[in-house]
DNA sequence: TGTGTATTATTGAGAACGCAAATGAGTGTA
DNA sequence: TACACTCATTTGCGTTCTCAATAATACACA
C-alpha cells in the first residue's frame, strides 16, 4: 500500500516539475518530447500511431491528440501506409528532430539532477529494475520495434 | 533515464486499471478513495485542505475541485476553523466512512494482487523505500500530522 | 465470393488538473 | 492605526487525457 501511494505522489511530484520547466523552455509537454523521443530512436522515424500509444502508455485516441499538436506545430508529419491502409505513421520532420535535439539537454539534465540529488547509481538502477516489472513497461524504453 | 521514463509507464498503466476498477464498482477515481483514506486517519477525521493537498501532491486548487465532488455526494463536509478564518477542514461524513469501508476491501485487494503478481515481498518495501526518496514524498502515507 | 471478426484510427463528450489572478484573513512593523 | 506581506482558498480558462461510439480496412473461413 505504501509502496502505491507513494508511486502515485512521485509520479505526481515529479511530473509536475519537469513539465513546468519543459513547457516553459520549450513548449513542450514530458509526452511531446518523449512521443519525439520515440520517433527519433526508430527506424526511418516512424512509428505506427498504435505502437506510438503503447509505448508512451496512453490510449489511441490520446495518441491522436497528442499528435494533432505536434502535426499542427509540423515537428510530426502524418504518414500512410501501403501495405495496410488503416496504419497511419507519425513521422518525425526536420523541424521535429532540431526541436527535439534543442530541448534534450536541458531536460536531460534536470531529470539527471532530479534524480542523482536523492538516489546513487546502483539505485536508480535498482528503482528501474523494479519499475519494469509493471504490466507494460518492460522493454517499452529502447528503439526496439516492440512486435 | 530509463528509470525516468519507466516511472511515467508504470504509472499510467497502474493507475489507468486501478482507476477504472474503482470507478466501476464505487464510482470513485483513485484520487477521491485517497482523499477518503487520509482523512479517515487523520483526528478528528478531517484536514486542512491546504494539508490535503500536500499529501495528495496535488494543488491547492486540484483539492477544492475534488472536494467538490466528495461534498456533493456527501462524504466529506466543510467545517472553518475557529481560530483562524482562512482555513477551511474538510471533514469525513458518516456516509464518507462507510463508501470508503466498503470500496477499501476490493480496492486493497486490487492493489496487492497487482504488486504480488510481479513482486516479492521484499521488493515491495525496497520499491516503497525507494520512492520515498523523491521530494514531498516521504512521510505523506500515515496519520502524521504533516507540521 | 460473402460474411463475421479483429484491428487501426478518429471523434464527441466529459473528467481531472494546473496556472494565474482575485479574495479575504492573519501577522509584523512603524 | 496604517501599511505591507504572507497565507488559504476559490474561480476562470486552457490543456491533456479517457471512454464510448464510429468508420474503414484487413483477414479468415465457408
Amino acid at each position: 500500500m505504501r509502496a502505491w501511494t507513494r508511486l502515485l505522489r512521485a509520479h505526481a511530484a515529479a511530473t509536475r516539475l519537469l513539465n513546468a520547466e519543459l513547457q516553459a523552455k520549450h513548449g513542450l509537454s514530458v509526452n511531446d518530447y518523449e512521443a519525439l523521443y520515440l520517433l527519433s530512436q526508430s527506424e526511418g522515424g516512424r512509428l505506427k500511431r498504435i505502437d506510438l500509444a503503447r509505448r508512451l502508455a496512453l490510449t489511441p485516441s490520446g495518441v491522436t491528440r497528442l499528435l494533432e499538436g505536434l502535426e499542427e506545430g509540423g515537428l510530426v508529419e502524418r504518414t500512410s501506409c501501403p501495405s495496410d491502409r488503416r496504419v497511419a505513421y507519425a513521422e518525425l520532420t526536420k523541424d521535429g528532430a532540431a526541436k527535439l535535439e534543442a530541448a534534450s539537454c536541458g531536460h536531460v539534465g534536470s531529470i539527471r539532477e532530479l534524480f542523482e540529488e536523492h538516489f546513487a547509481d546502483d539505485e536508480i538502477d535498482e528503482l528501474a529494475e523494479l519499475l519494469a516489472r509493471f504490466p507494460g513497461v518492460a522493454g517499452t524504453d529502447d528503439s526496439c520495434p516492440a512486435a
